[in-house]
DNA sequence: CTGAAAGCGCTTACAG
DNA sequence: CTGAAAGCGCTTACAG
């Protein structure tokens, strides 16, 4: 059998307690047992067995991450784990393990990491959006249950969540183009009424504004979130717009713009600039190399993480937050140099 | 403070013991002595405390996934997470929990890890070759770590791994393309000397053999790995060359070659299929849409997930195994029906 | 500064 | 078929 507290106690000649107290750092204890103590660990290669400190701890130190795990989500949604990561690396920094659970469970998806909180295997819940179902959401209020949900929920307002700011990300943007001295910016949207498209040019128009700019909507072009249908559309509208620099709302409208541009042979220059919001999934294979605004997924994880242990420590805060996590992907698209 | 066994036990006047029995289902005990504690149970909305079960049956039902877990690996390497997809489906299903971890540590990267073996939170590691460096593999050695290593390690030979069978998907191509009736392929390969590239060839080569068809090496075409070389060689390649269909090594090589056709106004016809292996990254942005040889990720790692467990119950296996998990997605650029 | 003892919430021989 | 008792490997008041 492995070696146990009760080996070490007596070789080095003290009670459990005493190497209890020195795996604990308790002050009390003196520097020459403490040494002492320490050598009779390191001979004996001394590892305490978690599963007994746990238990008699009460605590768990280990969160769930509860999401869609379903086959091919790792290529339809990579976000997902960009954001796992943060919330990993956030949570190891802390000391604590992170169980990965997808929707699954015997009477409702999503129970077996529920019934993790209610063994008490695992002290709280990162909920990714993608399994934040309104029967969860429910459980977690009902059972009390602590929990980040990472995206607004729409169910329920007396729930922890957090979420990405698009209309900081526009503001963001703005700022940015401003600042390189760009004067006539046009927007490409997604669909109007698309959330995001929407926020993000909402964001955009308030940060013009804020530079003294009044964005006109004439310098909107709506597309409709297909690829070939946005190509045809964007051929028509900008060889008859004057403009400095083409704002995109995702990758998928940068990639037809450029498509656009090249075919109306108005390539990328000096004159014509762009700028899009999302490196995935298209920018890598655009040329040239665009700008990009991009939102900082590992980040966003890593503050879940945060808040589901300042959750832990205070179990009473509402957490709800807007987050605002644009970073900027200098690429060979826009002015490097501020103006 | 939760309920506990001994409250169960003592509502439904029978001992602790009994009442843990019924947990466990153990066949002794009688039909109405369960039936009323698990009417208590219900009752008292009783769920056992897993830290004090594991602790006392001394077992942890709990397996590392040890990846890169570094920013920006979600979109660099989706693979992995579909990987993961599948371990956690396989694990979960046989009631185990799966920690991720990734190459964080003190003394060395891995290290949290190993650490989780050493203090008994965890029965054993599952390593993405990401992962899998040196320094971990010589201390699975070691400490006698139940491990299944998924891509075949350089370092040593006495490792448990599993690894994706290219030459098998190779075979597995060259009998599909033989069976609708393709005679006279072209093999657009990698650069020569790329591993996965070479294997996929080399087992296109005995696919075609099996099939009583000698392969020339005149109707391999080697591409050096990068995109716009890769689309101007094939535009000289391609025009001289006879072929009904092209058989591409990964799905860059396909957008290239179908950017390539298009120029030379060989698109894609009744006489001109292609047939692309990897549908990741560029499958799904090719038009026509490709049919794709895929290797199963999700099923690679539930593989995984399934060895581990045999490795628990069977210390002494030696698993190495390169398993073939091809599978065809079929698109618009090849006959789907069998001629 | 150190240790004896009780306790964390289960399981598991063993006896009956 | 059921239960008393010991044990899993730690921690933690408490006493000294």
């Amino acid at each position: 059998m492995a070696i146990t507290i009760s080996d070490v106690a007596r070789k080095a000649e003290v009670s459990k307690s005493t190497v209890s107290k020195v795996l604990n750092n308790n002050p009390s204890i003196s520097a020459a047992t403490k040494e002492k103590i320490n050598a009779v660990i390191k001979e004996l290669n001394y590892t305490p067995n978690l599963k007994a400190v746990r238990f008699a701890k009460g605590v768990s130190k280990n969160i769930i991450f509860l999401s869609n795990m379903n086959a091919n989500i790792a290529y339809s949604d990579p976000h997902m784990f960009d954001i796992m990561c943060g919330v990993y690396h956030e949570l190891s920094s802390l000391n604590y393990s992170m169980n990965v659970e997808g929707l699954t469970g015997m009477a409702f998806p999503g129970e077996r990491a529920i019934n993790s909180i209610r063994s008490r295997s695992a002290d709280g819940l990162i909920i990714h959006g993608s399994a934040a179902t309104q029967e969860i959401c429910n459980l977690l209020i009902k059972e009390n249950i602590p929990h980040i949900i990472i995206g607004h929920p729409v169910f329920r307002d007396d729930l922890c969540w957090i979420d990405t700011d698009h209309r900081g990300a526009g503001i963001h943007a703005a700022s940015h183009i401003c600042t390189c001295g760009y004067k006539n910016p046009v927007f490409i949207a997604g669909r109007q009424g698309d959330t995001i498209s929407d926020m993000r040019l909402d964001g955009f128009r308030q940060g013009m504004l804020n530079r003294g700019i009044h964005f006109k909507n004439t310098n909107i072009i709506y597309t409709d979130n297909g690829m070939d249908s946005t190509y045809e559309m964007l051929k028509k509208s900008l060889q008859n717009c004057k403009f400095d620099i083409a704002v995109c709302e995702n990758s998928t409208i940068a990639f037809e713009t450029v498509r656009a541009l090249k075919k109306l042979k108005m390539s990328i220059s000096d004159d014509i600039s762009l700028l899009t919001f999302d490196s995935h999934p298209f920018s890598e294979i655009i040329e040239p190399r665009p700008t990009v605004i991009e939102l900082n997924m590992l980040e966003l994880g890593a503050q879940a993480g945060r808040m589901m242990i300042q959750k832990l420590t205070n179990p009473s805060v509402l957490i709800q937050s807007y987050t605002s996590i644009p970073m900027l992907l200098q690429g060979e698209t826009t002015r490097s140099t501020i103006i």
